[in-house]
DNA sequence: CACCAGGCAAGTA
DNA sequence: TACTTGCATGGT
């Protein structure tokens, strides 16, 4: 697995284009954490919105949020959708971070990377991209998060083909690249921007696409 | 009208 | 392990 090169090549090519995002805007950790579940399968415009509803509440913190009846956050991250969902998902975060850490951001993420992802994973509604934003955004831990554009970027530019799983396609990140947050930050956020941009699901604009433009040759297999 | 968005869990084979 | 389905609002 060479790839070294390659990923820190994109990271250049994508960073010449955008420049520094300054990715995941929010008053605190906390914002961040709410966000990150807020977030799975949705527009991060309709996330700004249950966002905004809680903060004119002066709701966005971990006692109130707690102690709400379930009707009524359901009803302020409504424009988020999945709010039933997203509801019992917040409040099995809550709880968890109620009953392990006294709820209590700092301690939680006083604990080491993996360990504390594997717990993190153990709460309901909360999968592996999730985890890791929370990790890295939140919890600046140096821990690269995959998400859909992420593998469809690649797809398309036959960087990685058949089905890597999250797992792998996360350690050709970790593996390839030095473990820092601000470079882990960034890269996902250049990757969102990209999709965005350039890779979406139905208007594949590849070739306006940095990587295609930028003529290099981008060949890399994993496995 | 159809299709998609910064997922996840639970069920089935 | 590898599919399939439900969840839901808001934008194109």
């Amino acid at each position: 697995m060479q790839g070294r090169e390659t990923l820190l090549q994109i990271y250049e090519i994508l960073n010449g284009h955008f420049g520094n995002l300054r990715w995941w805007p929010a008053d605190s950790p906390f914002e961040v954490a709410v966000g990150a579940i807020l977030t799975q399968n949705t527009t991060w415009q309709s996330v700004e919105r249950a966002i905004s509803n809680l903060k004119s509440q002066n709701l966005l913190d971990q006692k109130k949020l707690s102690t709400i009846p379930d009707d009524t956050l359901a009803g302020l991250i409504r424009p988020s959708g999945y709010y039933r969902v997203k509801t019992r998902r917040l409040k099995a975060f809550l709880t968890f971070l109620n009953d392990e850490f006294h709820g209590n951001l700092e301690r939680l993420f006083s604990e080491d990377l993996w360990p504390l992802r594997k717990k993190l994973l153990t709460v309901k509604g909360i999968g592996e991209e999730t985890a890791d934003s929370i990790l890295l955004y939140a919890g600046q831990k140096p821990v690269f998060v995959v998400d859909a554009y992420t593998r469809r970027i690649l797809e398309r530019h036959r960087i990685i083909a058949g089905h890597p799983s999250y797992a792998d396609i996360q350690k050709l990140f970790m593996d390839g690249l030095p473990p820092s947050v601000p470079l882990f930050n960034q890269y996902h956020a250049l990757l969102v921007n990209t999709g965005k941009q350039f890779c979406l699901k139905k208007k594949p604009l590849c070739s306006q696409c940095p990587l295609s433009a930028s003529g290099e040759v981008l060949l890399l297999n994993v496995q």
